[in-house]
DNA sequence: CTCATGTCAGATCAACTGAAATGG
DNA sequence: CCCATTTCAGTTTATCTGACATGA
């Protein structure tokens, strides 16, 4: 009578933290094998969508930390993958555009996170992935960093 | 034509890591106000659960680190919810109990993780949390920490 | 003076690892 | 000797803060 359910295990947000870690480990694990990280890609998508903008505005629009920016656009630069010009009328901004590498690294990529998500939803029937990611886009609807 | 769905945004894992984040602010929020901590609630309910147990038993219950078991119940002995005797006949091992204290702490953690449900899941009609229970708990099924 | 930008060094926090001390 | 338990110190990984130099 009491309370009926108790501990976390069994609540929804113990089973949503559980399929975080297991979604989590699936992109890590291929992300690894693919040589590359999800910020990599997040800056990449976001690239290819905006064309040529500065660090600090695409650090808004993925809603990474400036300076994580600064050191991932590094590793892409290195790689090719981006490349980083001062901007002709303000000098403090260092403007980021996605090169040929780039695209194609970025087209790599989007093969690795589908194939992430045919394996993590696969305990789903076809139909239910749609009612679920309807469900679940509610649940993180409001979401932003502190 | 070419793939579709681009980005992680929009992708079943993104979208459960939101939520999963939405959850973990709710309930860290809602502990930090009762002056506790997850880990305190996930032990006192194992003991409630299992009884006497030594500190190893309670981590493998529990699948938090012999470690962090070893601090947390350091705080809630301190707190005079449990109490740690070592065992008769193998004195390597303290036995853990829960106090009349530890209970009522319990009760009062129980529903605060109630209320963190119901903020959690505030988006969802009753009648699909059922089914949306049924999904996410499908899709952290088997999921282990390595 | 103020604010924005890019960079770097370090704080933070949870989870985990390693080792020492004790004992079976 | 090998293994289990408890404890503590320290590593890890992603995220975030703070400070600094530059410049609008």
């Amino acid at each position: 009578m009491l309370g009926g359910m108790e501990g976390l295990e069994g609540r929804a947000t113990w089973w949503v933290s559980r399929a975080h870690l297991h979604a989590h480990a699936i992109l890590q694990e291929l992300f690894a094998e693919a040589g590359a990280r999800p910020y990599h890609y997040r800056l990449l998508v976001a690239l290819d969508d905006l064309g040529a903008v500065s660090q600090a505005a695409l650090g808004r629009a993925t809603e990474l930390d400036r300076s994580d920016v600064s050191v991932a656009l590094g590793v892409l630069a290195e790689r090719g993958c981006v490349v980083r010009e001062s901007h002709p009328s303000d000098r403090r901004q260092n403007v980021v555009s996605i090169t040929g590498e780039g695209r194609i690294e970025l087209a790599r990529l989007d093969e690795v996170v589908d194939r992430a998500q045919e394996l993590f939803l696969a305990p789903l029937a076809q139909g239910e992935r749609v009612a679920f990611l309807d469900m679940v886009t509610r649940l993180g609807g409001g979401q932003r960093r502190a």
